[in-house]
DNA sequence: ACCTTGACAGAAT
DNA sequence: AATTCTGCCAAGG
């Protein structure tokens, strides 16, 4: 096979396992990074998800589902903050007054 | 081929 | 408690 590999598995991975995050539900850099099997790799986890902004893949990935682990959103202002923000609030997923979700609540536990 | 950067995380100071 | 430093993987200059 050929043409194939856009980019590494590990971006595809990625993406896999943030497609399996259900609305209402959030999950972590590092959680998704500790779900590969590469602790530690988190910063590379928002590198695949920000490729998506310029390479999109299908199906789509709900990228809004994943926040760092103080729970607050990455993103700088105008960079998609406040999209992800929206997008967030559409599911249910609503910050406290200072911005941050409840992990406790909206965390993704990882099972079906 | 080397060095820097990047939607992070956690330990160390 | 706040800031600094290092680890991790991939892409760009």
């Amino acid at each position: 096979m050929s043409g194939n590999s856009i980019q590494g598995d590990f971006f595809q991975n990625v993406y896999r396992l943030v497609r399996m995050i259900p609305p209402g539900k959030v999950a972590t850099y590092g959680q998704i990074a500790a779900f590969l099997a590469a602790p530690g790799a988190a910063r590379t986890v928002g590198y695949a998800l920000n490729a998506l902004k310029t390479n999109p893949v299908l199906p789509p990935v709900p990228w809004q589902r994943v926040i760092n682990s103080r729970g607050g959103i990455s993103l700088p202002p105008g960079e998609g903050f406040e999209i992800q923000r929206d997008l967030l609030a559409e599911e249910g997923v609503m910050p406290d007054d200072n911005g941050i979700y409840d992990l406790d609540e909206y965390i993704w536990d990882g099972k079906p």
